[in-house]
DNA sequence: CGTATGGTTGACAATCCTCAATCCGGGTGG
DNA sequence: CCACCCGGATTGAGGATTGTCAACCATACG
């Protein structure tokens, strides 16, 4: 599904609204953004242009998951970033990397809207703009918080804190420990994490044969023994703060 | 020096002023702030709290370098950023890394103040706001590029994608090349580059051997052939725009 | 001129990656 | 319901890159 230039909406014509600033949480934010841009549903694996046209542009993620991605060379992908419902991705805050996109992990809807039309609602409801800020704030410290897990970790932390994450922002409490619908596949996974996926399924493995996870097919795991977990993360804190629902 | 809390003064007076909501540069945005914060001389070496008394602070480097560090671990610590002169550092948008602090890399002058007065200036001059926002998405633009530096590229890609760095914000022109102050001395450009420093060394002993740079004592190298650095970096794209003057 | 700090270099070890063979899980069709 | 098949996942052996340790050297500073 290729979308044109026609799809992306103006701002809505301003007639003398003044609409009381009440502070918004980020449930009903879709409902406003959803005026101003364009609402579609996604493929899991559907590959959306970071700068739509050439003019930058904010995806709102309503459903699904969304990944930020760049391939260095034909040998070298990245994922640099996993978004989850309800958070804003904007092109003005990503880097100029090589073949930069923003593709769906899992089928799901978003919303696209133009960065300026936003700029022209943010200017005048005052709590659109905090709530873009908190949330550039938010990823910035996921991203400040990443940079140390591919940078510094061993592969077995790295997995922890990546099983930290995901725990964190998907995990259900069960009775034998918390389950985990894995936001990535394998591949996806190890790109995330910096690590060859042959390496990601060793360090599972080993997890797995300690008896710190069991894993249900293949995209979901039980994680036993959070506190173990914690225990192998040295970015633990970090995470807890930067990744809550 | 340790500075007290009394140091950290609240807002001025607000006696009905109605300052003109004029465009300023990041010249002027020093002398605003100074009036909200206080302004003192670091040393090298010096390490200002991240966050003061427990309070969200920010800092702006009004000249000399300042770094973001973090130890994980006893043996490991490291460099999460480097800021110029003119920048702006918020707690807010630092992750919970352990032991986080700021560090002057050179000896200069920064201002600090509390991120509520600020906010609350910020609210009334709508420039200063924005310059905030601009400053913060160019940092994002950095980590971003940061991250894939020491995530995935090998050691000589690191190193060169420093050098431009470094060259882009400090590099002077010379009839001989392009001649680099570094910022930082070997064992922080090791932190910084998620390196050891033996094999930073290592690499920058072979570019010179290929007649890439010359290094001038300790803290100085200059590059004869940019253009061959640039090919040595997959993302000097998102590093020449991420990194300018 | 001597000391201290920081930088260089070599030998070796650890980690992680590469490649290939094998295995498993979840669809599909009989 | 079961056999089959395909893509993804696992695991082993070997190799490349980077880290570790130690000795040596250079530079800066008193």
């Amino acid at each position: 599904m290729q979308l044109g230039a026609s799809e992306m909406r103006s701002a809505p014509a301003e007639h003398g609204d003044a609409e009381p600033e009440t502070r918004a949480t980020s449930a009903d934010i879709g409902e406003i953004l959803a005026a101003y841009g364009c609402r579609f549903r996604v493929r899991r694996g559907q590959r959306l242009p970071a700068r739509h046209d050439d003019v930058e542009t904010i995806y709102l993620v309503r459903s699904g998951l969304v990944v930020l991605q760049s391939h260095l060379t034909e040998q070298r992908r990245l994922i640099l970033g996993i978004c989850y419902p309800g958070e804003i991705i904007s092109s003005r805050f990503m880097a100029a990397l090589p073949d930069f996109t923003v593709r769906a992990a899992r089928a799901g809807e978003v919303t696209r809207l133009r960065q300026d039309v936003f700029d022209t609602a943010a200017a005048r409801h005052g709590w659109l703009a905090l709530e873009f800020m908190r949330q550039m704030r938010v990823r910035a410290n996921r991203v400040e918080a990443h940079n140390v897990i591919v940078s510094r970790l061993t592969s077995e932390e790295r997995v922890a804190s990546f099983l930290l994450e995901a725990g964190l922002m998907l995990g259900k409490h069960l009775a034998r420990g918390i389950d985990i619908e894995l936001p990535l596949p394998r591949n996806d996974m190890a790109d995330y994490l910096a690590l060859n996926p042959d390496t990601l399924s060793r360090v599972l493995s080993r997890l797995r044969s300690e008896g710190l996870i069991t894993r249900l097919g293949r995209g979901r795991a039980i994680v036993h023994d959070w506190a173990a977990l914690e225990q192998r993360s040295p970015i633990c804190a970090a995470l807890q703060s930067a990744y809550q629902r």
